[in-house]
DNA sequence: AAAAATTTTTAGGCATGACTAAAAATATAA
DNA sequence: TTATATTTTTAGTCATGCCTAAAAATTTTT
């Protein structure tokens, strides 16, 4: 009667959170997860059930209180996993990512106290995003999209909401990972580049990957 | 076609391995995984298929020289991950086996090779059961049973092959553990009881338990 | 060696969770 | 507003891997 939560209910619940507030259509989800639309109508009904999810055919899915909870320890676990795998085991930056998407689903609660109290219990992953609490509150959220400056600005790097392995190598090799702190140089017009500074070399960034890349102003 | 190898697949390779070398029958298999034997023998048909084990009908099953190796590389991840999670995260000995069958299923790579190296590649476990070697080759067992040792005698603790949590806090709190040094101070007779002693108290430990620590003459 | 007991296998089910193809609903365009 | 296009759902499959009950093979007893 009372299952234990599958990983795959798991993927779901977090897939809908990280697509936002809103209601996710079925195609979104589908996208995100990399489904078929048709198992993910069939998964929404099986959360709709199980109180995780409020679901209206047709027209979108968001979390029931519950499924909330739940998706945020998932992305507690992932987080905390994440910034326990550079920090402990001196991972690369592009390598966490896999690694805690399969850690997550398995990890006790003791192994989740244990690497928390380890870390310090840190707020915020090496990319920057805010790790839940145990009782769901989020941190803030901190700085804005680099493109959102001014050039000329002196910017602190906050947050870097991209994933895909070989942006994460050319960022880290150009150190732009959160905390550092650079100049905007200059802004190409029409969504053109972004080019950053740090004494060095100029760093170029495209429009798009700048809109990823959150930050604060600095000194 | 070329599927991903299931934690399934993984617990009966490694359930066959540990029930030795001889052809394992389908009870025994059953008990050990607590499944019925319906279910093991349709298993053990598709493992035959992925040519991981051998099986005659009605007759038993072995390993093949792969399953061999997939089982030594669970079993290296299992063991590997029992010994991190005490020595770098301060889990008490009862805590880990659980946690690290689940582990053994999703670790990386990566991830077996770093933790390896930082705790500077070992060969035996916080047990006592050594480490298989990534080439597959098992370091040797170490030890004979308690009970194959004179009164008398003094004795290094090598390894304790039971996992049952009320044990392993019962032998944490005397600091019976794989280093330890004791002296045998008496055996009843006819499979009775058999006391250890370490200067404080003497340690009384069931026939059962004491064929189940393993140990070697000391000084 | 035949009968009885035990073990193992076969047969058929079920839950999970993916898929495709077709039907239905909704949204967009003419 | 009707026709067309798009999205979503339904219906039906399939693989995995567990289960129980019944049949078959093996082992033990008499």
């Amino acid at each position: 009667m009372e299952n234990p939560i599958s990983s795959a209910v798991e993927d779901y619940l977090k897939a809908i959170f990280e697509l936002g507030e809103k209601d996710i259509k079925t195609q979104d989800l589908a996208d995100s997860l990399k489904f078929s639309p048709a198992s993910v109508t069939g998964m929404l009904k099986k959360l709709s059930k199980l109180n995780l999810v409020s679901y209206k055919k047709y027209y979108g899915v968001s979390l029931t209180k519950q499924g909330r909870l739940m998706a945020l320890e998932t992305i507690r676990h992932h987080r905390l996993i994440e910034t326990y795998l550079m920090q402990a085991l001196g991972y690369e930056w592009h390598e966490v990512h896999d690694e805690a998407d399969r850690l997550e689903h398995v990890i006790s609660e003791n192994f989740e106290e244990r690497i928390a109290k380890l870390l310090g219990n840190p707020s915020y992953d090496p990319h920057g995003d805010p790790i839940p609490c145990k009782d769901g509150i989020m941190p803030q959220l901190l700085g804005q999209p680099l493109i959102d400056f001014a050039v000329g600005t002196n910017i602190k790097l906050t947050r870097i909401t991209k994933q895909d392995s070989e942006v994460l190598i050319y960022l880290a090799e150009n150190e732009l990972k959160p905390g550092g702190v650079f100049t905007i140089e200059a802004r190409a017009p029409f969504n053109g580049p972004l080019t950053l500074n740090k004494g060095k070399k100029p760093i170029p960034l495209s429009y798009q990957l700048a809109k990823a890349i959150y930050a604060q102003a600095a000194i």
